[in-house]
DNA sequence: ATAAATCATTTTGTATACAATTATCTGATA
DNA sequence: TATCAGATAATTGTATACAAAATGATTTAT
């Protein structure tokens, strides 16, 4: 794993926390590395929009209520196109990988609330295939490259959503009717239905960031 | 100017080719730094497409005919959603300097045509501004992070469109129509306008893509 | 003559040293 | 006490050296 992997979950787990300077130093030290690796990470990860920098130094960058809430914008716009065009292309493979996807979400969140044999992180990566899915399914190859992007918010502003039960069964049912409207090829429906999806995640989120600033 | 920009500059106007092999030496070598701040550039001009890299080296990225046509798709969705939002949020500055851009624009393609007292760079540019303050407008700051990833193809694929006065005179009058739609407050004009008017550029420059590959 | 193995060369990855810059502290003066 | 200048420290920027890895060439065995 290297640097830029490593200060990049870092940020993402909360340890490395929102507006906290980032000396060069400081980071080789934490890593056992020599300033040259941590730098390129750094850029790296300032391109993507993680870190920000001043005239001097770096920082974690800190994301307002307004920036969540432009960036979830985005997301729905896109994620929604990539529904509909999924819809147009689907390939029969395309189709039984969301499934799998699906009922493997299914599955550990049944576990989750029952047996407590999983995680939520678990959970979390399966919801994200689902939507990867989706994405690979579209066809366009771009799509990606700027989700990535987006979904990157720390991951303390998305959690708390998923600690609730009644919230993740509505995702997952969500998701079948997503899954549904690409299935009957219904470019608008599933567009709609994603739309629906992210707006309503995203509204789960802003309820409950004044929790965390 | 740092090593990135340079580099960055040098792969828009083609002097590095899309599949050409960049070494660290090379570079360093012609732009007279040490390897060190070459790295650093790399790096950040992977995480900005503009490259690719293998396991061993860095390429110049090459855009094949499909990746341009899903790169306009996805400018297409999230400037047509700028216009929208543009219409909602214009306050009276952003209708100035949207006008002002425009006139500067028709005044530099006059200009062009009649005493050649101009370039197409400037041209280029003062079309980038429209379509700059139309974002700014929008009020979504983080539209512009993922344009500018899109505007970033290499310059030869645009230019082809650029030389021609019909197409230039064209893409005035979508401009005046876009601005009138968001004066206007029209939200869905606007949006079609704007979808229009780049799925046309799009198409010019598909059209005369096979002269490049 | 072909394939495998070994060696040489190229290129990248990392550490370290030093230079350049910016921030911080200290004390003198108004 | 407040503020400014100069000195000092902290931090980043760049160059260079060497280690590690990958590629390419050459030899050797079959």
């Amino acid at each position: 794993m290297n640097a830029y992997t490593q200060i990049k979950k870092a940020i993402l787990h909360g340890e490395l926390p929102p507006k906290m300077r980032l000396t060069e130093e400081f980071l080789a030290d934490k890593l056992q590395l020599s300033r040259t690796p941590i730098r390129e990470a750094l850029k790296q990860l300032e391109s993507e929009g993680l870190t920000s920098s001043m005239k001097r130094g770096v920082r974690v960058r800190h994301y307002t209520k307004e920036d969540i809430k432009q960036i979830y914008d985005l997301r729905t716009l896109i994620e929604g196109y990539a529904a509909s065009q999924a819809s147009f292309h689907r390939k029969h493979q395309d189709l039984k990988d969301m499934e799998t996807a699906n009922e493997s979400y299914e599955q550990a969140i049944n576990d989750y609330f029952q047996t407590g044999q999983t995680t939520v992180e678990h959970i979390l990566e399966l919801n994200q295939r689902f939507h990867d899915n989706i994405i690979k399914a579209s066809q366009n190859k771009h799509i990606y490259t700027h989700i990535s992007k987006m979904v990157v918010l720390p991951l303390i502003f998305r959690s708390f959503y998923w600690f609730n039960e009644n919230q993740m069964r509505l995702s997952l049912e969500s998701h079948k009717i997503i899954l549904g409207a690409i299935r009957e090829q219904d470019m608008d429906r599933a567009r709609a239905a994603m739309h629906e999806h992210i707006y309503h995640g995203r509204d789960q989120v802003l309820l409950h960031i004044d929790d965390i600033e």
